[in-house]
DNA sequence: TTGTAAGCGTTATCAT
DNA sequence: ATGATAACGCTTACAA
């Protein structure tokens, strides 16, 4: 089967190319006899229009891109679904990239989407993007650009994120006023920033209520705060802290971890341990106890980062001015059997 | 920042705008010295080609499109990201798109990535999936088409998927050899393939053990083969069939549900009752006991998938005679704890 | 070795 | 109401 252009059309009709087109597009200017016998030859030769030509033509291509550390998560498996329903609603298609957490990569990957001419651009930074010339080089293009979970203040743009510091600092306050005074928290590496983050909010929540501060206490994640990592820093604790009482850590898996320590070891969760984990994965439910955690919304992160997107996107096709907006997310502390 | 054109670059230098693209694409009829003048220019001036434009004139997108039921999926997350790498690796970009289990979406995706005109289209076909002209559709467009995990036999294309009759045959069997003898199935819906396949399979590994197949052993997962599943069938299944040993499941969350239920009640694993699931998602060493299961290359798949994909692209470009492949990839069974 | 010109399929301006 | 024409930016056969 061929593909019918417009050419075509016109040519079975004995009528010009560009008459074709306005009926199609509905101009006012076209009679409606035309029109009618256009609409039909269309649909008779099942003409849909050449998306290359249209892209050249108009300098929209009605697709976005996006720019994740990974896939195979389920953090952002979750955001990815959010997007790409949002972006489906309004007519845009969206082109996936991983960083794999290097930068490199990331810049690799916004010049490949610029040479794609998208639309718009949605990214998570990587943990090790320290410089931010390649996320410039998108504004200088008036692409809009909007960075989700992991951001950069420093640079102007739109993003969407959760308030880390605030959600680790009511994880902990709920563990003081449950009663537990010794807290030991399982982090991530030192140049992530949420992992940062919730390190503050753990050590501010301490400190507001005047428990000293220990940092043997704070555990590093060897790996990609793997579960292994939480099984793992769970035997060193106890052997180095026999009478912790709490450990908060810094994502569900981790602390999957902890528990498939503590339960081996017929450690009581939460009589002599309590546990407390981050992002409300759905696991933790299922665990046995099941886990305190910190429910933190992907699928809505990815559909309001790009709603903003495509309202930057529209914006800047109508030549208003855009306000960038920075959103913070809601969290919420989720009490279960672990704590 | 303007972008820049060929036209620029030409301008710049006053010499010819065919020049200047041959130059680019190192033409050997450019000499050396012009050659060298473009090239500087090119850099000084940030050129990259207007890939819309190159797209339009070349009829090539150097993009695939991916359709799936999910993203929100261990296993799918895993494929994706197979294909996302492969593609890249080859200078290809992805789309993706997800049906959500509805042959309506599936049809609706199929034409929304026909219309972006990319190079090929990659798909696992929803459960409704039932009649495939949305399919020879792209192949009508002579635009390649490869199937994996969930694929239609009736469909002239490649494919790449596992053998889950096989699979579950070999689980079922080393069940029995170890001794198990009342052996229940929790299955999927009706109308998807693997579950019909893992069905298959099991009840062909109890007729060649001379066992005799119990119809009121076979549970239905209600919701999506969520663990839900798992922990509502468990409980049914002791409560009608309270001297069972063994659970076959169709995949390791429905297991895991199986296990948590089991875990509760003080059932032993597998000294009462035998659980085994199906993938080998990563979870399946993190509960405990841990879990038996079938290894299903994910990640794979997308690679070898997208490999056949891009080779039938390049073999189309170069007018060759393409010939489907049709894949079968190993799985292996894995004896852990539950079994 | 370099340049001219046609063409990819559309959209949009301007005549008729 | 309709059509001729230019333009989007690039590639490539052909001419010079």
């Amino acid at each position: 089967m061929e593909i019918t252009t417009l050419k075509d059309i016109a040519q079975q009709l004995g009528i010009s190319i560009s008459t074709v087109s306005k009926a199609l597009k509905g101009y006012p200017d076209v009679s409606k006899a035309t029109r009618d016998r256009v609409l039909l030859m269309a649909r008779k030769l099942n003409y849909t229009p050449n998306q290359l030509a249209v892209n050249l033509r108009t300098k929209q291509t009605k697709t976005i891109g996006v720019i994740i550390p990974t896939t195979v998560h389920h953090f952002f498996s979750k955001v990815i679904d959010g997007i790409i329903e949002e972006a489906e609603k309004k007519g845009y298609l969206v082109i996936i990239l991983q960083s794999n957490e290097k930068l490199f990569l990331e810049k690799l990957h916004v010049n490949l989407l610029l040479d794609k001419r998208v639309d718009g651009i949605l990214i998570s930074l990587s943990n090790t993007t320290t410089e931010y010339v390649h996320l410039k080089k998108i504004a200088s293009r008036n692409i809009p650009l909007v960075l989700f979970d992991k951001v950069a203040p420093s640079v102007a743009c739109s993003s969407v994120a959760i308030d880390d510091k605030k959600a680790a600092y009511e994880a902990v306050v709920h563990l003081i006023e449950k009663g537990y005074k010794k807290i030991a928290h399982f982090r991530a590496g030192l140049n992530a920033q949420n992992s940062i983050d919730r390190f503050e909010g753990y050590k501010k929540a301490l400190k507001d209520h005047t428990i000293p501060f220990d940092p043997s206490l704070v555990y590093m994640c060897a790996n990609n705060t793997d579960f292994e990592d939480g099984y793992a820093n769970a035997q060193l604790l106890i052997k180095e802290h026999p009478d912790v009482d709490a450990v908060f850590s810094i994502t569900d898996l981790v602390a999957i971890g902890v528990i498939k320590y503590f339960n081996e070891q017929k450690i009581q969760i939460p009589a002599q341990v309590a546990v407390v984990g981050f992002s409300n994965w759905f696991m933790s439910t299922v665990i046995s106890p099941t886990l305190s955690t910190i429910e933190q919304p992907s699928y809505d992160m990815g559909v309001i980062a790009t709603e903003i997107l495509l309202n930057e996107i529209e914006g800047i096709q109508k030549k208003e001015v855009i306000t960038h907006q920075n959103i913070i997310l809601p969290t919420t502390f989720i009490e279960r059997e672990s704590s």
